[in-house]
DNA sequence: CCATTTAGTTATCAAATGATAATTAATGAG
DNA sequence: CTCATTAATTATCATTTGATAACTAAATGG
């Protein structure tokens, strides 16, 4: 197989990620938070604590629209900040109780329907698949720096 | 290895998935369209002639905003809609001459950032990644239906 | 035929997102 | 000490996107 054909495989499997990324999460997010803000918890849950700097890197929001909306989720109680005492520019932000409940309760189902769809997978299959990951993730999708 | 843990194995690998899609396509899309538009024409790009049913369903869009946006593509003379003899109710679509270099280009720009992604792999290796593709899309990441 | 469903359109509105400029405060480098 | 840089905020604006209702026309199914 030539590398212009991996090119279009990776491409259909990407979109493959995408869509079953796009189901499994579906109708997760809470009625009261964009989706903007969902994948901010989403990245603070997983992340934290994080800076504000790291949210607008990491997710490509500049810092403007990153404080805006850290402003709001913050005003629902949905996460903290806290000052960094090396560096008072800075601040940490975590999730509030509610915040990290909230988030809890959401990978949990996400879980399910990840178990779901894993399900008739035998042993040896699971080994296979962690292979692959490991693989994929260290020669064709790994970050730069 | 438990599910739990390949679950979050997934998660990280469907998060690099997606930053290395956004590396790969940042600054592809001409600054006269949308990034919604753009996502169309890709849609288009890969599976024409489609329905506007058809790109409605695939990428959530509601079918009164597809047809807004594929209006503004038509306009932008990107994409033309053809009558479907058998069913006149139907229209397929598919890009123009203009827009099919359009999208040309960019894939071609896009495959020469993701041939520069997997320059160090081996043939060995580029089969093994071959064959994990594979593997993932039909274990994991397969559509339903 | 008539009723229902499907495919698509148009108009309109609200909300979410993106972009920019101007500002404060703290740090860091000569 | 001073200047440049970094971290974050506030305000404002334009654009994009999403949602809904009301509509036309064609097909489909009794």
């Amino acid at each position: 197989m030539n590398k212009e054909a991996l090119f279009q495989k990776c491409v259909t499997f990407a979109t493959s990620v995408h869509e079953v990324t796009y189901e499994l999460t579906k109708d997760i997010k809470p009625d009261d938070i964009t989706p903007v803000q969902y994948s901010i918890l989403e990245y603070i849950a997983v992340s934290q604590p994080v800076t504000l700097s790291q949210i607008s890197d990491c997710k490509h929001i500049s810092m403007p629209n990153t404080s805006r909306e850290l402003k709001k989720l913050t005003e629902k109680n949905l996460c903290e900040k806290f000052d960094v005492a090396e560096d008072r520019r800075k601040q940490l932000i975590r999730l509030s109780e509610v915040g990290q409940a909230m988030m809890n309760e959401a990978f949990q189902r996400i879980g399910g329907r990840f178990l779901d769809r894993i399900k008739d997978a035998s042993a040896e299959e699971l080994e296979e698949i962690q292979r692959a990951l490991d693989l994929l993730q260290s020669k064709v999708f790994y970050g730069d720096k």
